[in-house]
DNA sequence: GAACCTATCT
DNA sequence: CAGATAGGTT
C-alpha cells in the first residue's frame, strides 16, 4: 500500500499547516481572506475549500489552538467566567455577519487598514467631521476582508460588544472586561474625506489622541488625527507586524511612529496590542514629543494580556506634552 | 449557484 | 475538542 491512502478525512492543522494559512493570508492581503483564494494560495494538496473555511472560523473566533498549544493548555483555570462569555456570544450573534465592504484605496500602504463596520452609534463630538473609529483586533483583521471603505461621516460603535471579535476575545481572558470600558476608540478627522488612511486602532489601548488642529498646515491633504495602532502576530513563525513609520500613502503623510508593537505568543489567543502614535498629519516628520510606547511586557505567557496594558498610559512620555492634545478615554 | 458565514454536529 | 457538516445568506 501507499501513502498515497488518505487516513482519514480529517486534516490535522499542525502549526506547519496553519503556518502555511497564515502565510496565505499574508500573502493575500487584508483584503482577501477567503477560504477559496487562501486555498489556492496555500497550495496543498488535499486540503478543500471547506476545511480551509472551517479553519478559518476557528481562527477568526480564535477558538483554535495549536497542537503544540493543546498539550500544554491542560490546565484547567476556569474562574466561572462562563457567564461572561455567554454574553458576548450573545451579541456576537447579533453582529456577526459580516458588513459589504467596499474594497477602496488599493494603494494603501497600510495593510491594516480595515473597517468594518457593524453598526453605527453616533458618538456625540466627533459627529462634524468625517469621523471614523473602530476597534479591532489587527490579528482578527487579518481574517476579514479588510479594505472597507470608510464612508464619510461616519462612526462605528465603540461598544466592545458590538465587535463579535473583541467579545470572543474577552472571554478569553476574565481582565479584558475592564479593558472595554476603556473606550479603545479614537476618532480620525478627515480633512477631505480620504478614504484612505485609516489606521485601525487596536484593541485594547488604544489610546486615542486628536489633534485639533493648529500644529497642522493644511497641506493637501491634512488628516488631523491621531491614531495608534499596531499590533504583531507571530505564530508559528509568521510575524506580521505593523510597524508603522513614516509610511507615506497616497500622498498624504502618515507619521507614525511606533516602535514594535505588540507581540503575540504562538500559544495565546491574544495579541497584544501596543498602541503607538501615528499622526497624521501635514507635518513632514514625526514629531518625536508625540511617540508613545506602551511597555511590551514580554507576554509570553499571558492569560491575561490585557492587564497588563492596562495602566501604562500613566506612564506615557506625551502625556505632558502639550505640543498635542491627547485624549484617552480612560473610563 | 458558488462562496461565505455561523451554528451545530461528530 | 478539533474539524466536518448543515443550513442560511449574499
Amino acid at each position: 500500500m501507499n501513502k498515497i491512502v488518505k487516513r482519514k478525512n480529517c486534516t490535522e492543522w499542525t502549526e506547519a499547516l496553519h503556518a502555511k494559512f497564515m502565510e496565505a493570508l499574508q500573502l493575500l492581503g487584508e483584503g482577501r481572506c477567503y477560504p477559496k483564494e487562501i486555498l489556492e494560495v496555500m497550495n496543498v494538496p488535499g486540503l478543500t475549500r471547506m476545511q480551509v473555511a472551517s479553519h478559518l472560523q476557528k481562527c477568526r473566533r480564535n477558538d483554535w489552538r495549536s497542537p503544540e498549544e493543546r498539550k500544554s493548555l491542560l490546565r484547567p483555570l476556569v474562574q466561572g467566567s462562563s457567564s461572561d462569555f455567554h454574553e458576548s456570544r450573545s451579541s456576537f450573534k447579533k453582529f456577526g455577519t459580516m458588513p459589504h465592504l467596499q474594497i477602496k484605496e488599493p494603494n494603501l500602504n497600510c495593510n491594516p487598514n480595515n473597517t468594518q463596520r457593524n453598526s453605527n452609534h453616533s458618538f456625540p463630538n466627533l459627529s462634524t467631521n468625517n469621523t471614523f473609529a473602530r476597534e479591532e483586533s489587527p490579528f482578527q483583521q487579518q481574517f476579514y476582508r479588510p479594505q472597507l471603505h470608510v464612508q464619510s461621516p461616519y462612526l462605528s460603535n465603540f461598544n466592545p460588544f458590538s465587535n463579535q471579535f473583541l467579545s470572543i476575545q474577552n472571554t478569553i481572558s476574565g481582565g479584558l472586561q475592564q479593558q472595554q470600558q476603556q473606550r479603545p476608540l479614537f476618532g480620525m478627522l478627515y480633512s477631505q474625506g480620504l478614504q484612505g488612511p485609516i489606521i485601525k486602532n487596536t484593541n485594547y489601548r488604544s489610546d486615542v489622541m486628536i489633534n485639533n488642529g493648529h500644529h497642522h498646515t493644511q497641506s493637501d491633504y491634512t488628516l488631523n488625527s491621531i491614531v495608534a495602532q499596531g499590533a504583531t502576530y507571530s505564530g508559528n513563525g509568521i510575524v506580521s507586524s505593523r510597524n508603522i513609520r513614516n509610511e507615506i500613502s497616497n500622498g498624504y503623510n502618515l507619521n507614525a511612529s511606533m516602535d514594535n508593537v505588540t507581540s503575540y505568543s504562538s500559544n495565546a489567543t491574544m495579541y497584544g496590542t501596543y498602541v503607538g502614535n501615528v499622526a497624521i498629519n501635514g507635518l513632514e516628520e514625526a514629531n518625536p514629543n508625540f511617540q508613545q510606547y506602551i511597555g511590551e511586557p514580554n507576554i509570553s505567557n499571558m492569560n491575561n494580556p490585557f492587564q497588563k496594558l492596562e495602566t501604562p498610559s500613566a506612564s506615557l512620555h506625551n502625556e505632558q506634552d502639550n505640543d498635542f492634545d491627547q485624549v484617552y478615554y480612560d473610563d
